[in-house]
RNA sequence: GGGCGAAUAGCUCAGUUGGUUAGAGCGCCUCGCUUACACCGAGGAGGUCAGGGGUUCAAGUCCCUUUUCGCCCA
């Protein structure tokens, strides 16, 4: 092993073998014996990647939690399956192309439909290759076997199906609405893809004139909407407006005469109180259209120029008609002025351009009926949200649901399964032959049928992935042994986008719940809190910090660095101190390694797929032993608690406290006297402990960290024999090392070694420097004479110049420590400085005395003795008792450096 | 406007049935190449757990409230 561990040079490597062994799936899992078929299927569908994006910080932080979980189950001897896969990702990747044609002066409009959708998927293929190579460089364990993509045959069967049923059945229908509409994509956009953002607007006030004569003032943030108002309004129970109501407006240079109207929406403080109606391109507006039956004017192109409508402003950009109309406005004296002022603006989520709502005739799934079945799933408990908090969000969301706009003006995508016939009639159909059938039956002889234009939102064909993947609309094996699956991982930036929809769909068309727990993680964001984004420059790329860390240290940042739900705030020195990890461990295990050679360890094969270092017979092991046996089943009893409670970040910080500052900082040196000094049969039972706790903690870390872990484990003598793999191991059962005397007994030693090193410190002993120590240890006499070569070594102590006894007798210069119930003086010649020694020693007994204090005061009070568990008062005592015992020897101390 | 989260050491964060003197990493100070590791070891400094009130024998942890920041929804 080489004495640094380099990830570069083993991880790639390592993937290999391991997707080689074909152990991803859960049918090679079952045959090797490592699953257990009686066990229930732990199952995750992979949030799919946008198949022409990049690997970021957002799919790490996945793939990490993921494979963890994956990892997990798979050695606790669960069939294990993890469904990866890409997404076609309309609008975005339609987008990519789009732009990357433009730069050759191309518009997929010159393409053509056929010719831009070929061209897209030659993109496809090209970064679906990267994409996927990327992932596993996260070294994810997934099953590629099922890899699917969302416009994959199959896939695009199961899309077809579920719009041709909920059509049917009604869920779905065409209408003429608002919608948002997004003039650069030119395509409707669901109300979850606009993102609102304040932007620092104006507020225009300008005369309304009446047709009797006279004006109405009234403000809008969007002036050239007013050449698509139809109604003005006012508070019915304003009265300042109270005798324009009924009358007759004329919108400004058009002309037109439009009502004023009474409608009780109107806010009488805002403005002026009087209110501009343009109910084809404001939510607001459109109801009170409704309302008052007020005609819905367009007066925009898909492009977001004015249209025929706005009469003398057709064909200006939108903006410029706002600025050419409020011109022209000011000029015929109508206009009032404008100010600054701050407001939400609708963006759109993909090319941040400024949406239009917009009456536009699209597709819509009508929600409740599939809300509420989702929100009972959640309420009864067959799907558990983590963290639990994030259920009053979906509530809300799924309790005020509108229904869905689905249909997409683009040309990536499913197509719309419906077709028109002449008089424009519609057929859906799985097939188009499906829907001729039925254009037959209508019509009696074939007529020629013509299919929407439209695709579906991307969205839609991911909300039916975690069961289309696995073969749904067909009966496959693979949809009956693992649908449902177990959890559903993700950020919680998308639960209404995704997870909220797989539910409503998953439970429509399989009548399951899609997955019984949704884990919800945080988003990664830059050192600063920032978002990290590409504009800011601040954005760290995965491929970079694992070219530099190697993977383990980023998987291990991002698990252990938050907590579920909450944002991770990554900074590059923690990947770093994951990287010293990960070597600190290699090398430990180097030592081991390294002692472990030409000698004959017990090992047992009983079980194949879990050798095991045998365990010596327990009068054979030192209290050091008994100590880290003890402290590795404690911690692996508590690791499996915490995964299972989904506390994954605190399971891997627990694991590394545990390896690096109790194995490595206290038993491997502890180890190294028994080795070095300790008789042969001492040296081979530490030679099996120090093998049994590093090879089981391996196995522990190996979800979090697979790569060094199992770089390691390849090294152990007697482990994998080149062809087993850590990952194929058996997650360790409990053992019988709890031992709680050896954990406070070692625990003393500890506090022992620690005093004295601190002592050697503060009189600057150099560490070459063995010292002498008189020791009254009272009942612990032979406590400490039994690990004397240990205490000596951790300590520096001069072994043979120590001196144990209940009670020595006092010598003269010496620095004395009253610690663990002992009395310790190192008698150090020359070195002594009498007041330095009062001073510390004073100090020492007013903190002794100040916890007494407290420690008497809560045991003098009679609720505390009688409230609080036995337990808890018991321990106070103990520790009072040990105190007062502390106490009495730093007195005597104090009273004889002042003599 | 409604909801959620955060506020703990200089920085980034843990602290999940309330119970030892509140922890870690990085940074800082002092030593040290002690035969696994300088991607290291030993020792140390550093916190009125945002403010206020309450419940309790006991509060960083539970309740109320205020302030600041962030997010989601309307």
């Amino acid at each position: 092993m080489p004495k640094a561990y380099d990830p570069q040079a083993v991880e790639e490597a390592l993937y290999g073998w391991w997707e080689q062994k074909g152990l991803f799936q859960p049918e090679q899992q079952l045959a090797s014996g490592l699953a257990d078929p009686s066990r229930r299927p732990f199952v995750i569908s992979m949030p799919p990647p946008n198949v022409t994006g990049a690997l970021h910080l957002g799919h790490a932080i996945t793939s990490s939690i993921e494979d963890m979980l994956i990892r997990y189950h798979r050695m606790v001897g669960d069939p294990t399956l993890w469904v990866p896969g890409t997404d076609h990702a309309g609008i975005a990747t339609q987008n990519v192309v789009e732009r990357q044609l433009e730069k050759q002066g191309i518009t997929r409009h010159d393409l053509g439909r056929e010719r831009f959708v070929d061209e897209v998927w030659g993109w496809k293929a090209e970064y679906h290759a990267r994409i996927t190579a990327q992932q596993k460089r996260m070294g994810i364990s997934c099953d590629w076997t099922r890899e699917r993509f969302t416009l994959d045959e199959r896939l695009s069967e199961a899309v077809l199906e579920a719009f041709v049923q909920l059509y049917e059945e009604g869920l779905i229908y065409k209408g003429n609405y608002l919608v948002n509409w997004c003039p650069r994509c030119r395509s409707a956009i669901s109300d979850l893809e606009v993102e609102y953002e304040e932007v620092n607007g104006r507020f225009y006030t300008f005369r309304y004139p009446l047709q009797e004569g006279g004006f109405l003032e009234v403000s809008t943030t969007r002036p050239e909407t007013i050449l698509g108002d139809t109604a003005v309004a006012v508070h019915p129970d304003d009265e300042r407006y109270q005798a324009v109501i009924g009358k007759v407006a004329l919108v400004p240079v058009l002309g037109r005469a439009i009502p004023v109207v009474a409608d009780s929406y109107v806010d009488p403080a805002f403005g002026t109180g009087a209110l501009k109606v343009t109910p084809g391109h404001d939510p607001n507006d459109y109801a009170i259209g409704k309302r008052h039956g007020l005609t819905m004017l367009n007066i925009l192109n898909s492009d977001g120029t004015l249209n025929q409508a706005a009469g003398p402003y057709a064909g200006l950009d939108r903006f410029a008609a706002r600025r050419t109309l409020w011109a022209d406005m000011g000029a015929a004296g109508l206009v009032v002025g404008d100010k600054e002022h701050l407001h939400q603006v609708g963006h759109c989520q993909r090319c941040r351009t400024i949406v239009e709502p917009l009456l536009s005739e699209q597709w819509w799934v009508k929600m409740e009926p599939l809300a509420r079945p989702a929100l009972a799933a959640v309420a009864d408990g067959a799907i558990q949200i983590v963290p639990q908090r994030f259920e009053r969000v979906y509530n809300h969301w799924l309790e005020n649901i509108q229904d869905w706009c689905i249909s997409r003006q683009l040309w990536w995508g499913h197509r719309i399964p419906i077709w028109y016939g002449p008089d424009g009639a519609m057929f859906a159909g799985r097939t188009e032959a499906e829907a001729q059938a039925k254009a037959l039956a209508r019509y009696g002889s074939a007529v020629p049928l013509r299919q929407d234009p439209d695709v579906l939102d991307t969205w839609f064909s991911s909300g039916l992935w975690p069961f289309s993947t696995l073969g749904w609309p067909a009966r496959t094996q693979d949809l009956a042994t693992y649908y449902p699956t177990t959890v559903l991982e993700t950020g919680y930036d998308i639960l209404f986008f995704w997870v909220a929809r797989m539910v409503m769909l998953g439970l429509k068309f399989s009548g399951k719940v899609p997955f019984s727990v949704v884990y919800l993680h945080g988003l990664v964001r830059d050192e600063q809190g920032r978002k990290m984004s590409k504009s800011l420059g601040n954005a760290l790329d995965p491929l970079d910090l694992i070219a530099e860390y190697g993977t383990d240290a980023l998987r291990f940042s991002l698990l252990t660095g938050g907590t579920p739900g909450n944002d991770l705030k990554l900074s590059v020195s923690r990947v770093e101190a994951n990287r010293n990890f990960a070597n600190k461990i290699w090398n430990a295990a180097r030592f081991v390694a390294m002692k472990l050679q030409d000698s004959e360890l017990e090992i047992d094969y009983t079980d194949p797929n879990s050798p095991a270092y045998r365990l010596p017979e327990r009068s054979a092991l030192g209290l050091a032993d008994r100590w880290i046996l003890s402290r590795y089943e404690g911690v692996r009893c508590e690791v499996q608690r915490l995964v299972e409670q989904w506390q994954l970040g605190e399971a891997g910080r627990q694991l590394y406290e545990f390896l690096w500052s109790e194995y490595c900082d206290w038993y491997i040196e502890a180890a190294k006297v028994r080795l070095g000094e300790g008789s042969a049969a001492e040296a081979a039972a530490t030679r099996q402990v120090l093998a049994f706790v590093l090879e089981r903690s391996l196995r522990l870390l190996h979800p979090f960290m697979p790569f060094v872990t199992e770089a390691i484990w390849q090294n152990l003598p007697g482990m994998a024999a080149g062809e087993r793999s850590l990952m194929a191991v058996r997650w360790p059962q409990e053992s019988d090392g709890h031992a709680p005397q050896a954990e406070e007994a070692f625990g003393r030693l500890q506090e022992l070694v620690r005093a004295i090193r601190n002592v050697r410190s503060e009189y600057d002993v150099p560490a070459g420097r063995k010292i002498a120590a008189l020791v009254s240890a009272g009942d612990q006499v032979e406590l400490l004479v039994q690990n004397l070569p240990t205490v000596a070594m951790l300590a520096r102590l001069d072994a043979g110049a120590v001196q144990i006894a209940a009670e020595v007798a006092t010598p003269g210069k010496a620095a004395v420590l009253a610690v663990a119930g002992m009395t310790v003086y190192l008698p150090m010649a020359g070195l002594v400085d009498l007041a330095a020694e009062r001073k510390r020693t004073q100090e020492e007994l007013d903190n002794v005395d100040r916890l007494g204090q407290r420690i008497e005061g809560m045991l003098a009070n009679p609720g505390f003795v009688g409230k609080a568990p036995a337990e808890v008062v018991e321990r106070e005592r103990a520790r009072l008792a040990e105190l007062q015992e502390r106490r009495s020897r730093l007195t005597e101390r104090l009273a004889e450096l002042e003599a």
